[in-house]
DNA sequence: CTCGCGACTTGACGCATATCAAGAATGATT
DNA sequence: AATCATTCTTGATATGCGTCAAGTCGCGAG
């Protein structure tokens, strides 16, 4: 359990990692923003059937090469972009675990998604051309910077970038529409069911154990995220492994039966 | 109170309505597909400000025409598409009011939004070139249809229009954040009131009154989307006239006291 | 190693909302 | 105008989750 969460031995996709960008490639690159950004190529880098277009051209993958301007490191606990700033650019996750959350005046603020390696964050900034939210680093994460106005102009020419824009954002849209489901119908052991599963299933994707994960947020984070309090976190959790079906310990996860979490979730709840 | 929603005498917006598509233009149709579409011009269409970019030339103006390929009308009750149906095209909302709703397997179902003249519904089929949500009028309604292939095309040339689906894209994701704050943090009377304001607000942008609204839904579909029974609803209802707050004759509400609704929303509650 | 702090767990209790039930108001249909 | 179904309101009661509080665990700092 060394890795991050729980990568399978079986699990044969390598970690993330593209040949273009090395340390020492720092000081060759023209568009270095900060220190903290190198140059990155989508088309060495093995997340790209996660967040770019698949089937291109050798000729077109060299054009999204240059949709992706620079590279930046984030620390744990520190922000991407926060609620207020100035719009410029999506962000492709390349490692780590970030939170986007949305605040009200009054303090109280809400969770409204969990982001990982090869998911695309900042769509929410388009629309005013300034982030509504902030993007919050649960570990040390690298992400892609990807300019917007770049990406326009290349999906102005490839159309293949073109449609993987807006089914990302419409996935984003899809994503939100269970995320309320959720929230307006599901009883506590429904919604922490649904997200335990939600949570596995993407990392099995990114070829980590199908039973196995490591929490990266808090159970309040967790609870923000399932409009519930941290305590029912906790005790809907404890509840799980008083009844077997997952095994906890801290922010280790091992879910025993899939299958009843999944009955949980489909319940036919008699309201 | 005899027009849709209340229009207030003030209002000089006229109702929607274009010079190109009079019923007699019927029969000269081309892409007429069934009897209930006809032909219709954006570039007459009043409610273009409202869903379509603004500042263009009258021959980006021609081409964004070819976006619409017809009309539709909906009945009161029955469904613009439903979840599962091959996904073609975007609407643009003429007249009318409509529901949007997601149901799990086991029959809940959650109202996700209600969308009104010049918003767009139909975002959810981008991604897995089908529909994933029901949209219900829930008034007799008229829509454009808008062919996705068609919209992707002319926003490859036509960049305002390639920004503007963006931007309408990005605004859905924003808005579905305010409403998992809603759903996630908020308590009855404040997700009432936040509800009744959104409305109003929105009313008021397409020339309706300030204060008064009719609503087109039932206090279940209120509750749904709202994650609170009916009953709940009602209970709410009657709170906020015993406090001097609304008005409530069936569907038909007086705002008294917006402020009060906003302090409702605002407030800092100890929780 | 020990201290201290944040994260987590667990219990007792209270409250907001759900549930169940009955009846009233409204609008559609004939 | 009469009937019927639907929508809405209101009351009584139940319950799931929140709140408050105390204590444990685990980790990083010194």
């Amino acid at each position: 359990m060394s890795d991050v969460h729980t990568r399978t031995p079986k699990a044969t996709r390598p970690p993330p990692a593209d040949v273009a960008s090395t340390p020492t490639d720092l000081g060759h690159i023209p568009i270095q923003v900060t220190p903290q950004t190198i140059k990155v190529a989508c088309s060495n880098c093995n997340l790209r059937e996660l967040c770019m277009p698949v089937g291109l051209s050798d000729a077109q993958l060299q054009r999204i090469d240059d949709v992706v301007a620079t590279r930046r490191k984030i620390k744990r606990g520190s922000t991407l972009f926060r609620n207020g700033e100035v719009f410029t650019s999506l962000y492709a996750i390349r490692t780590g675990f970030f939170k986007t959350c949305v605040a009200t005046e009054d303090g109280r603020d809400q969770v409204t998604g969990f982001q990982m390696a090869g998911e695309i964050i900042g769509l929410d900034g388009i629309v005013n051309d300034q982030h509504t939210c902030d993007a919050v680093a649960l570990e040390d994460a690298e992400v892609c910077v990807m300019p917007f106005d770049r990406i326009e102009e290349m999906s102005r020419e490839v159309t293949a970038l073109q449609s993987h824009v807006h089914k990302i954002m419409s996935r984003e849209i899809v994503r939100e529409h269970s995320v309320m489901l959720l929230l307006g119908s599901m009883r506590a052991e429904e919604r922490l069911a649904a997200f335990l599963l939600n949570l596995v299933q993407r990392l099995h994707t990114r070829g980590f154990s199908q039973t196995e994960l490591v929490l990266r947020m808090t159970r309040e984070e967790i609870g923000s995220y399932l409009g519930l309090k941290l305590e029912t976190v906790s005790r809907t959790f404890s509840k799980f492994v008083e009844e077997g079906i997952v095994e906890v310990k801290q922010r280790h996860v091992r879910i025993v039966d899939a299958d009843a979490l999944k009955r949980i979730v489909n319940q036919q709840s008699a309201h």
